[in-house]
DNA sequence: ATGGCGTACACCGTACGA
């Protein structure tokens, strides 16, 4: 089994995109943010066709989340923090059947933070503890827990292309990182780091000044699993594939693969 | 040098991203 994250940055403008790679990687749980999009123009023939169910949490112009199966979803999808009201479409929690058990998946974007101390940040960080309360409910729930996406929280310096430039600022200060380790002190694992992993590995680049030409980037974007995940982990890349080709997301999706079927 | 690039909405510029 494998399931992927991918922030498109417009899934309009990725689609295609989006269609390549799926065979590429075959995932089959896929979740992607910032798709932009409203429900009623989630591309719905495009996805069933190439095989997955989907499910979509959009609003107009901004955020919005969705998750595509190989396996048709069980019960209601969640799209909002409980005890978090919130119009920004940013969360996408569903459960498919895994080995004769639930696997709970949780798709996010996380808000950005555009700089330390702005209003932003404060949503982010008040997001993120409304986060933490909810995974904490359903770790208690769900055994077989994934939450992935778009995290804007780079945890060490070594996901950090000049840690020494980025100090302190938004996406690695450190009420940022600690809240992403308060989500591991629940019981949750960076999937990406069970791993001995290469060397300035990221997941976003800057369009501009040539930063991914130069893997200038930051590693945002992550797989946190449940132990009895962990112990099914088998690997886990950055497909840094579609952030070469032409007009790509800022993005590279992150792929986890999974002992079982 | 707070630029630089890309997307969306809508207007010929502004908001936002990370």
């Amino acid at each position: 089994m494998r399931i992927a994250t991918w922030n498109v940055n417009s899934l309009r403008v990725r689609l295609d995109q989006l269609l390549a790679w799926l065979p590429t990687q075959q995932p089959d749980i896929v979740g992607l943010q910032e798709t932009k999009l409203i429900d009623a123009q989630s591309p719905v023939a495009a996805i069933s066709a190439a095989g997955y169910y989907p499910l979509h949490a959009g609003q107009k112009t901004y955020n919005g989340v969705a998750l595509y199966s190989r396996q048709p979803p069980e019960g209601e999808p969640v799209m909002e923090i409980p005890g978090f009201p919130d119009p920004q479409r940013r969360v996408l929690a569903a459960t498919y059947p895994y080995a004769g058990e639930a696997l709970r998946v949780i798709n996010l974007y996380v808000p950005n933070g555009q700089t330390v101390g702005s209003d932003k940040y404060l949503y982010k960080l008040a997001w993120l503890a409304g986060l933490t309360d909810w995974l904490r409910e359903e770790l208690a729930r769900y055994p077989q827990l994934v939450v992935m996406g778009d995290f804007n929280i780079a945890p060490e310096a070594r996901d950090l292309h000049d840690p020494a430039a980025w100090e302190g600022s938004v996406l690695c200060s450190a009420p940022e990182r600690a809240a992403f380790q308060g989500l591991l002190a629940l019981g949750l694992q960076d999937s990406f780091r069970l791993f001995d992993q290469p060397a300035g590995s990221y997941s976003w680049w800057d369009y501009r000044m040539g930063a991914f030409r130069r893997n200038h980037g930051v590693r945002i974007d992550h797989i946190l699993v449940s132990a009895p995940l962990a112990n099914r982990c088998t690997q886990v890349v950055i497909d840094r594939t579609p952030r070469g080709e032409p007009r790509p997301s800022d993005h590279a999706p992150v792929v986890a693969e999974f002992d079982g079927p």
